[in-house]
DNA sequence: CTGAAAGCGCTTACAG
DNA sequence: CTGAAAGCGCTTACAG
């Protein structure tokens, strides 16, 4: 360490410039902690993170796996573990794994090898055979946006989003709906369908099986969908799609079929994404918080790290009603 | 390490272990080094990073900094960019720094604390101040996405991009023409209005000043600049706007004047992301090669790690003609 | 109040 | 073909 010029030994510069500061002072003496600091921060002095990880076995380093970046609500979600995790001293590596069970396993092993102190699943099968083994591992972590069994996470209360998007269209007069239910492994389309189907059975009304129809998470799932969802019998009158991209592949479905969202078929999403005020009939969904739902997470990743309890969180959603959800046509 | 309880020296399992190997095995004899190989995986031993950087002064480690991950183009270029830099054994760090020029400073200031051994900036000004003073700190870096002076970077041919959509609405009759050109910081948006105006300036009309206006480069950005170019004298029967996401909110200022995308003025975007094919007028845009972009930066950068020489390289874009743009009306 | 030593887990010449 | 030593830059008890 450069900081030894002032000659004094490194283990007394290290014991001033760590920590131990804040505490009683007895680092060193007044007037040599002065010197030390200032020198330090003249040289702009950061202690080598290799070297403490080695002494220390910390690394202040945490894992995010998440299925894509290129989906805004994950990458909210990480602005949010990004912002937490500076304020905690913490950097993170942040990796996409498709939702590929294969390369959930080998990114995780990469980020172990790493040593990270912890890590982050924004891509959680609700099956949690594979987070078991984690588990197993000993690696302290939480889940963000999905959950799985009883592990710690923090997702947006996806049961209740579901459930107002199910109260809004029976107020509106919606008997006969469909859902559009995202990919059956994710706790967030499960949810979600579940309130929403929930909210039904409250009103004593049973949506049918067929009226719930599995789809990817991005527009052409939704679009494909909607295709199922249309090609046989009388149509719904309205559908909920649980996220906003599938959303939007149901609004191309109905345009192809010369319907319109809102007027002829009710459409409702789910995060509110940043797109969905802007489309041409601006999109009914759920405000579910995103990037809270990161830094809660981070939050909630600390307390595990020193050994605290940790309870998981739901946050709290909230209806936007927009123009594509509106009163069903009498009959 | 643990691979010695099969009563070995530390250095000779770790020349085994190490890349030595492909070499002329002068390692250890086969039988010891097959007995190591075997240990190792058995255990799934994996060398601690920290030991390894603090020795060989080499981390593995990258950062990565872009303006947001929110945004879907830089989303796709950090794909690549994980993809490829996965494929070289290096772990990348990435981070927001929202085109903001402390946030800039600050995290490539935690980033270098980490000891990366290389830079990749997603979010470079034109203005290479802050760039010129990394160049200084001797830190290997190149750009993405976005250039600037003549440092090392990989990006599209933005200027023939801009060329391309100006070439495609003259060949369709539009000479009264406008411009939503992005933040004037960035590379993008002013080589993409270059290339633009430069084609109309080949085919002898000059756009005249009030016709290219500053805007941001997401929907509300796009949709305030279209907004002040509808504002008074008579619209333009063409926008082209220099990213997707500014289209998108262009096109939202015509739907809320009663003008159609397409049928009254047209409308082009830049970058073809997975939206513009799904919007209820579909938009022109050009596409743009964005995880090719991630993935030729760390190629790059790779390169310059090994000291190599390093040329920026400019990628083929493509136009991709849908029906936001049509035929100009006659007169 | 400050110094000296040990050790975290590796790699790299250098011996033998 | 394998071992032994030194050292990367820190931190942490422990002396004095």
């Amino acid at each position: 360490m450069i900081a030894d010029q002032l000659e004094l030994h490194v283990s007394t510069v290290s014991r001033v410039l760590h920590g131990t500061s804040g505490e009683s002072g007895r680092a060193a003496g007044p007037a040599t902690v002065e010197r030390i600091r200032r020198l330090a921060d003249e040289l702009g002095y950061r202690p080598n993170p290799h070297a403490t990880g080695l002494r220390t076995r910390r690394s202040n380093l945490i894992g995010v796996l998440v299925p894509r970046l290129s989906d805004i609500v994950l990458a909210l979600i990480y602005e949010g573990i990004e912002e937490a995790a500076a304020g905690h001293g913490l950097s993170t590596f942040v990796t996409n794994t498709h939702d590929d069970p294969g390369i959930q396993r080998s990114r995780t092993e990469m980020v172990l090898a790493r040593r990270v102190d912890g890590m982050i699943f924004g891509d959680a099968y609700a099956d949690a055979r594979f987070l078991a083994e984690v588990t197993a591992r000993g690696v302290p972590f939480v889940l963000v946006s999905r959950r799985a069994g009883d592990l710690p996470s923090v997702t947006c209360d996806d049961h209740l989003g579901g459930r107002m998007v199910g109260e809004h269209l029976l107020a509106l007069g919606h008997r006969d709906v469909a859902v559009v239910a995202g990919e059956p492994y994710a706790s967030t389309g499960i949810d979600r369908t579940a309130g929403f189907v929930a909210a039904y059975a409250s009103a004593g009304i049973e949506i049918p099986a067929p009226r719930v129809v599995a789809s990817g998470f991005d527009a052409p799932g939704g679009r494909a969908a909607a295709e199922q969802l249309l090609a046989c019998g009388p149509p719904p009158s309205a559908i909920f799609a649980v996220n906003d991209f599938a959303a939007i592949g149901v609004l191309g479905a109905l345009r192809d079929r010369g319907l319109r969202a809102g007027t002829d078929i009710s459409v409702a999403g789910f995060n509110d994404t940043p797109l969905a005020a802007e489309l041409p009939v601006p999109l009914t969904t759920v405000r579910s918080p995103m990037r809270e739902v990161g830094r809660r997470g981070v939050d909630l990743l600390t307390r595990l790290l020193r050994g605290e309890q940790a309870e998981s969180e739901r946050l709290r959603p909230e209806l936007v009603v927009r123009a594509s959800t509106a009163p069903a046509p009498p009959g």
